[in-house]
RNA sequence: GGAGGGAUGGCAGAGUGGACUAUUGCGGCGGUCUUGAAAACCGUUGUGGGCUUGUCCCACCGGGGGUUCGAAUCCCUCUCCCUCCGCCA
C-alpha cells in the first residue's frame, strides 16, 4: 500500500509512475472517495461532540426537568450519527479496498522498460563448464540414477508432482541445511521455522492478495491458506509492532515448502522439476530503516550469489525493469544459475527492496528513539535459494560422462561424506 | 470433540451504566536534592484520524454487531489464551 497522502497531493506523479509499470490503478476513484470520506467525518464528528457534551449534561441532571427533551433530540441526533456512519463505514471500505489495488511505485533507479526483455543483465560471475560430451537435462539424468521418480509422482497427485528418491531426497536436504547454516552462520540471519498454512489476512499484508488469488490453494472450509512463499508468514512476524530501531536491521531466514496453483502458467515449464505446485525454498527476509534499505538490498543479492559462488555455479545478476516489477517490488533482482542440461539460466532467487509498502499494509513501524512518532519499516525479502532449480543447477553442472553427478565440496559433511551419486 | 474461566495502556492489575478526562503500582523520561550515584519527592508518559491548527474535536479497554440520551461496564457473535476431560504425532 503506498501512502494516501500521496495520491492525494500528487496525484499526477503516482499516475505517471504506475503507468511505466504497465498497469492500472484506481487512482481517481481514491481521490474521490478520500474527499467523501472527510466531507462526512466532518459531519458526524461535529454531531458525536454535541452528544457527547449533551449527554455529559444529562447525566449531571440526574433526570432533572428538561431531560426527557434533550433525550429525545439525542435520539434524533444518534439516528444522524448511526446513518452518517453507515456511509462513512461504506466509503473507507471501498476506499480501503482500492487502495490495496494500486502497486507499488518503482524506485529511481529502476530502469523503465515494458516487460521482460527490457530487464538488464548486471554482472554474470563464473565460467560455464567445458563439456567434452554432451550434457543432460536433470529430467534424464534424475531417473537415470534413479533419484527423481517422475511417474509414481504424477500417479499421486497428477501432473507437476514428483519424487525425490534416496540420494536425490538426500541432496536436496543437504542443500536446505547448508544454505541455512551458511546464512545463519556467514550472513547474520536468525532461523525460523514457520507455519506453513496462514490466514487470509497475512496474504494481504504481503501482497499476495488481491492480485494472486488464482494462484493460492486454500482450504474451503476454514481460513487456511497454503503459503507460495515463506515470505508470506515472515512479513506478518512483526505485524502491528512497533520496533525499537537499535534493532534493526532484523534478518531472517527461514525453510519451508511452497505451494502454488500455476494456474497462469499452464503448459509451461511441464518437463522436469522447475515449476511444481509444491517445491522447498530458503527465504531471507528484512526489516530495515528507510536510509539503510537499498544497502541491505545489495547485502541480500551478494547473500544470494554466495550460495551459488561456494556451489562453484556461474549465474548472473538481472536487475528487472519496471514492465517486470511485480506488484510489491521497488526495485527487484533476479538471481540466475546457469544450468547447461537444459541450456537456460534458471531463475534461482528473486530479491526485493518493498520499501514501505508491505509495512504499511500490516502496520509493522519501528520508533528511532523514545518518544519520537513510529514510522513505517522497510521490508526486503529474496531467495536465498529455491530448491529444486538449484538441485537441477547441481545435477546438470556436476555430471559426468557416465552419468554420476559429483557433489559439490561444500555439500559433502552435509552428504555423510558421499562424493559422488551413482 | 466436551465443560468451565479469561482478554484493560510497555508490564502488572482495578473498574459491572454518568465522578472514566481509565484508579493504582512497576518500568521509562524530565526535574529537585547530591561531588557523583542510589533513595526520597515532584512532574511526565499510548495510537490513529478530522479541519476551523486549537488551552480544538473524534475514535480506540481482543475483533465485529446490538441495547441506551450515554457502554471498559449489559446483550449477541467471532478470534485467541488458560484449566480440566477425551483423542492424538
Amino acid at each position: 500500500m503506498i501512502d494516501l497522502k500521496l495520491i492525494r497531493e500528487k496525484p499526477d506523479y503516482v499516475r505517471q509512475a504506475i503507468a511505466t509499470l504497465q498497469v492500472t490503478a484506481p487512482i481517481d476513484e481514491i481521490l474521490d472517495l478520500d474527499e467523501q470520506r472527510r466531507n462526512l467525518l466532518s459531519q458526524v464528528e461535529a454531531l458525536r461532540a454535541r452528544r457527547n457534551e449533551v449527554s455529559k449534561e444529562i447525566g449531571r441532571l440526574r433526570g432533572g426537568p428538561g431531560t426527557e427533551g434533550l433525550k429525545e433530540e439525542m435520539r434524533q441526533v444518534g439516528e444522524q450519527i448511526k446513518a452518517l456512519d453507515e456511509q462513512v463505514k461504506e466509503v473507507e471500505e471501498r476506499l480501503r479496498r482500492a487502495l490495496l489495488e494500486v502497486p507499488n511505485l518503482p524506485h529511481a533507479s529502476v530502469p523503465v522498460g515494458k516487460d521482460e526483455s527490457e530487464n538488464v543483465v548486471v554482472r554474470t560471475e563464473g565460467e560455464p563448464r567445458q563439456f567434452d560430451f554432451q550434457p543432460l537435462p536433470h529430467w534424464d539424468l534424475g531417473p537415470m540414477l534413479d533419484i527423481i521418480d517422475f511417474e509414481r509422482g504424477v500417479k499421486m497427485s497428477g501432473t507437476r508432482f514428483y519424487i525425490l528418491k534416496g540420494l536425490g531426497a538426500r541432496l536436496q536436504r543437504a542443500l536446505i541445511a547448508w544454505m541455512l547454516d551458511l546464512h545463519v552462520q556467514q550472513h547474520g540471519y536468525t532461523e525460523i521455522y514457520p507455519p506453513f498454512m496462514v490466514r487470509e489476512e497475512c496474504l494481504w499484508v504481503d501482497g499476495k492478495l488481491p492480485k494472486f488469488r488464482d494462484n493460492v490453494y486454500h482450504d474451503a472450509e476454514e481460513d487456511f491458506w497454503w503459503i507460495g512463499t515463506a515470505e508470506t508468514p515472515l512479513t506478518n512476524l512483526h505485524r502491528d509492532e512497533i520496533l525499537p530501531a537499535d534493532k534493526l536491521p532484523l534478518n531472517y531466514v527461514a525453510y519451508s515448502a511452497c505451494f502454488r496453483r500455476e494456474k497462469m502458467s499452464a503448459g509451461r515449464d511441464v518437463r522436469g522439476i522447475k515449476r511444481g505446485h509444491q517445491f522447498d525454498k530458503v527465504e531471507m527476509y528484512k526489516f530495515t530503516t528507510p536510509e539503510s534499505s537499498y544497502d541491505e538490498l545489495e547485502k541480500m543479492v551478494g547473500h544470494a550469489e554466495d550460495v551459488a559462488r561456494l556451489l562453484g555455479i556461474p549465474h548472473r545478476v538481472v536487475l528487472m525493469c519496471t514492465g517486470d516489477l511485480g506488484f510489491v517490488a521497488a526495485k527487484k533482482y533476479d538471481v540466475e544459475m546457469w544450468a547447461p542440461g537444459c541450456q537456460e539460466w534458471l531463475e534461482v532467487s528473486s530479491i526485493s527492496n518493498c520499501e514501505d509498502f508491505q509495512a504499511r499494509r500490516g502496520n509493522i513501524r519501528f520508533r528511532r528513539e523514545r518518544g519520537a512518532k513510529p514510522e513505517y519499516v522497510h521490508t526486503l525479502n529474496g531467495s536465498g535459494l529455491a530448491l529444486p532449480r538449484t538441485l537441477i543447477a547441481v545435477m546438470e553442472n556436476y555430471q559426468q560422462a557416465d552419468g554420476s553427478i559429483v557433489v559439490p565440496e561444500v555439500l559433502r559433511p552435509y552428504m555423510g561424506g558421499i562424493e559422488v551419486i551413482r
